[in-house]
DNA sequence: GAGCACTGC
């Protein structure tokens, strides 16, 4: 009889196949996409073909050749085996390179037999001792259990208000068949196209209140345009901004397109790193925080006749500030117009901060969507959104599932349950394919989501908040929301950051159930019950002014030119200690002077988009002659979060390659400083990238970044030094310039930290993703970048410093005083003299008047 | 010894 297979065998088959369906997907959405982008190239040049400099020509070109190499190649080179083709560890044919290939092997073979023999000891345990493993096709019947099953109440609750559900669905599909004039006036905001323009003539601010569908992003540029074409002028020119970066460039595409220019004359966009506009732009979709800085470096807004902010119910900082900005240049800019778009629910509040601007309503043109509640509250959110997944998947119609959960930890372990109750039910459900969706995961998993599940298969999505906002996928038909999100919030007197679970608003879960509804009808199902959506949640999330560490921004502010802060009109006034807080930190980098007005220094600082303690250790490295090392690790400090990327069953090799780029000495920063080196020697190789377990697309970003600074650098005077040996101390100095502020020493248990000064009482603790967070590596002394509470109070990033430095880079904050103290608390660390001498707080700090 | 919501300049 041959041996019976059994659910840790097919787990394992499983896990193989998968992993190998997954590069062939991979390879061929790589190759779809090239394919797109040529078929793109011809027409283009087929319409605009006068139009195309030389440079883009000569693109084209390019990627034709590349994708003419890659077909040929994938028909000779079809031998790659599974496992190789999934490390994909090397580019080259060294010896070397294949040596370690048959290493890795050996050590992930063994990594699996581990995994294995885990989960064979897990179902042995689950059998109460049993011997062997329970046959799941024999024994396991799938039924719902109306004791764990979830029961949703009601019939439904409409979610859409809009009364003509079936016009819009007989409109959508007429719509693909008509050309882009007639989609254009069959949008629902063409009927309002003249009410809109009337009321803009009389009033110089209007609220355009709009549902999604209403084609408002698109069509209100246009249609202001054309007003001001229509009255003789050539010249003006309209913004448009986007809280994202991809919603400008689509809507820019899609704009130039309807307007038949190519992108970039008429119609073009203006974000980080790229501008797509020329002298000819008239319609400039750009991103908030663009717009803002735009204000420091040309605050003229002379040609700008109209501005269209979109989006304004996010309350994002960029557009709040905003709003604030032009609200005091309307007084003396008569002739300016402002068009504030927001969704339904904040119109009210955006027309009173603009003195009772008219809100003009425009019904938008979705499907339908049937809402249900948990008919008692969950206390397991995770295990019931599993739980529901599997009852819409048995039961209900074809159609695409989003789950909605708060973090890449959650989504992970519903995957592995989802996977196993999968396995579980073997034929007698059809196939569910289950994805991740967050925003640290590769580009190319991303895009996995977008493929559309083969016949007879249903796609299951896990995401984040992501997939609220920032992405859109088609084919959704149920969403389940758990209810809850991460978010941020900031303590300015702790001066911690706080990243915590918390319910989301009524708006955020509408925005949420929206999701099911952009191909056809949908259903939500919310995980909470129909009380609390009503009496719990706030009714929209708080605003990010109010969450976040404001100092750039205020010395944004100052440096513009608005001296009264605390007299400003936001429109969510952010508590004074937050400002004050600001205040004081700017003060102390030397950005303002004793009376708060910006310094010289502090006008440096606010050209950088930068948090100003890095302006700061920018301006030190120059003068200690290390600014190019200093470039590079601040290069990175902002993207450390999504630098590597850990597949959980590659853990030991990522620990390997993080290893290799151990620097000692200096911490977090020497490793950033030794990544971006590589980075750039292996001239910036996405196959040496992977191999290191390294994010191509956050180094990408992270060599943008690098260039923008050395460029600003350059324009602020900050000349670099001759290329050489990288110099620790000075590289520590700069940095202790900057954020003298975050310094910490190793407490007595030799394991935690104190801060040096401040927040006295606090212990915190060095980040485990942290290069020096083994025992043996702690140094004594050491300032970090952030503080965060997750688990404990994490610093992440961290430098060692020599105790020093602090008095003698930042003598204005460590007093007299203090130098004694550090001195004596020194030897206390090596285990000598007295104990328990308090260090820190001087009460004798100047106060800055505000 | 144990962790990283999402944007944006």
């Amino acid at each position: 009889m041959p041996p019976k297979r059994n659910a840790t065998d097919d787990l394992s088959d499983l896990r193989q196949r998968s992993r190998y369906d997954y590069l062939q997907k991979r390879e061929a959405l790589k190759l779809a996409e090239l394919q797109k982008d040529v078929e793109e190239d011809e027409k283009e040049r087929e319409r605009f073909g006068d139009q195309l400099s030389k440079r883009e020509l000569a693109e084209m070109d390019k990627r034709k050749m590349t994708l003419r190499l890659t077909l040929e190649r994938n028909q000779i080179d079809d031998t790659n085996s599974g496992f190789f083709m999934l490390d994909s560890t090397m580019t080259t044919d060294k010896s070397e390179a294949l040596t370690k290939r048959h290493k890795d092997k050996d050590a992930f073979k063994s990594e699996v037999q581990l995994w294995e023999d885990e989960q064979t000891a897990k179902a042995k345990a689950a059998q109460g001792g049993q011997n062997g493993v329970r046959e799941p096709e024999d024994e396991y019947e799938f039924v719902f259990d109306p004791s764990t099953s979830i029961n949703f109440v009601g019939d439904g609750v409409n979610y859409d208000p809009s009364k003509q559900q079936l016009q819009a669905q007989l409109d959508a599909a007429e719509q693909r068949a008509k050309s882009i004039a007639d989609v254009r006036t069959s949008l629902p905001i063409h009927k309002y196209k003249e009410t809109i323009i009337n009321s803009m003539i009389s009033e110089q601010v209007v609220i355009v209140c709009a549902e999604t569908g209403s084609g408002k992003s698109s069509q209100l540029p246009q249609y202001v345009l054309e007003h001001y074409e229509s009255q003789g002028d050539h010249e003006s020119i309209i913004l448009c901004t986007q809280p994202r970066r991809v919603a400008a460039i689509s809507l820019a595409t899609r704009v130039a397109e309807e307007h038949g220019s190519r992108l970039g004359q008429t119609v073009g966009y203006t974000i980080r790193f790229e501008d797509r506009t020329n002298e000819k732009t008239r319609i400039k979709y750009m991103t908030d925080g663009t717009l803002l800085r735009q204000f420091l470096t040309s605050p003229d807004l002379d040609k700008i006749r109209a501005i269209v902010l979109d989006e304004a119910h996010e309350r994002t900082l960029a557009t709040d500030i905003l709003m604030a900005l032009l609200k005091d240049v309307m007084k003396y800019r008569t002739d300016l117009r402002i068009l504030v778009s927001s969704a339904t629910m904040d119109a009210q509040s955006f027309s009173s901060y603009y003195s009772g601007a008219p809100i003009l309503w425009v019904p938008g043109r979705s499907y339908p969507i049937t809402s249900y509640f948990a008919s008692q509250p969950e206390a397991n959110y995770l295990q019931a959104s599993i739980t529901t997944v599997f009852q819409i998947h048995a039961s209900a119609a074809d159609g695409d599932i989003l789950v909605f959960l708060t973090g890449q930890d959650e989504i992970e372990v519903a995957l592995q349950s989802i996977e196993e109750t999968k396995l579980k039910l073997g034929n007698r459900v059809k196939e569910l394919i289950v994805l991740p969706l967050y925003s640290s995961l590769p580009q190319e998993e991303q895009g996995l989501i977008f493929r559309p599940a083969p016949e007879g298969a249903r796609k299951c999505i896990l995401a984040t908040n992501i997939a609220e906002t920032s992405l859109t996928i088609d084919g959704i038909r149920y969403v389940v929301d758990c209810g809850y999100s991460k978010e941020n919030s900031y303590n300015n007197t702790t001066r911690l950051e706080q990243l915590s679970v918390v319910p989301i608003s009524r708006a955020s879960a509408n925005q949420r159930a929206g999701r099911a509804g952009r191909t056809g009808p949908g259903s939500c199902f919310r995980l909470y019950t129909q009380y609390s959506f009503q009496n719990e949640l706030a009714e929209t999330s708080e605003p990010e002014i109010l969450r976040v560490n404001l100092t750039s921004t205020v010395l944004l502010l100052k440096s513009i030119g608005v001296n009264d802060l605390l007299n400003f009109e936001f429109m969510s006034p952010p508590a004074p200690e937050s400002i004050a807080s600001s205040l004081e930190t700017l003060y102390c980098l030397g950005a303002l002077d004793s009376r708060g007005v910006v310094t010289r220094v502090g006008r440096s600082l606010a050209q950088f988009p930068l948090p100003a303690e890095q302006g700061k250790c920018l301006l030190k490295a120059s003068e200690l002659g290390c600014l190019r090392p200093v470039i590079k690790i601040i290069s990175m400090l902002g993207e450390a979060n999504a630098l590597f990327f850990a597949p959980k069953d590659k853990k030991l090799h990522v620990d390997a390659a993080r290893r290799r780029f151990y620097v000692n000495g200096l911490g977090d920063y020497g490793a950033y400083e030794r990544i971006y080196s590589s980075w750039v020697e292996t001239e910036y190789d996405t196959m040496w990238a992977k191999q290191e377990f390294l994010q191509a697309k956050t180094l990408a970003r992270v060599r943008n970044v690098h260039e923008q600074l050395e460029k600003l650098c350059e324009q602020v005077g900050l000349v670099p030094e001759d290329e050489g040996e990288l110099d620790p101390v000075a590289v520590k100095k700069a940095f202790v310039s900057g954020y003298f502020a975050n310094s910490a020493r190793m407490a007595r248990d030799g394991q935690s930290y104190r801060p040096v000064k401040g927040a006295n009482s606090t212990t915190v603790w060095i980040h485990p993703s942290s290069w020096v967070h083994e025992p043996t590596e702690r140094p004594k002394w050491l300032i970090y970048s952030e503080l965060v509470l997750t688990s404990k109070e994490f610093m992440r990033s961290v430098l060692p410093i020599e105790p020093e430095m602090l008095t003698e880079l930042a003598p204005f904050y460590f007093k007299e005083g203090d130098i004694e103290k550090l001195g004596m608390d020194k030897k206390v660390g090596k285990g000598k003299g007295k104990v328990g001498v308090d260090v820190g707080t001087t009460g004798t700090e100047k106060r800055m008047p505000v």
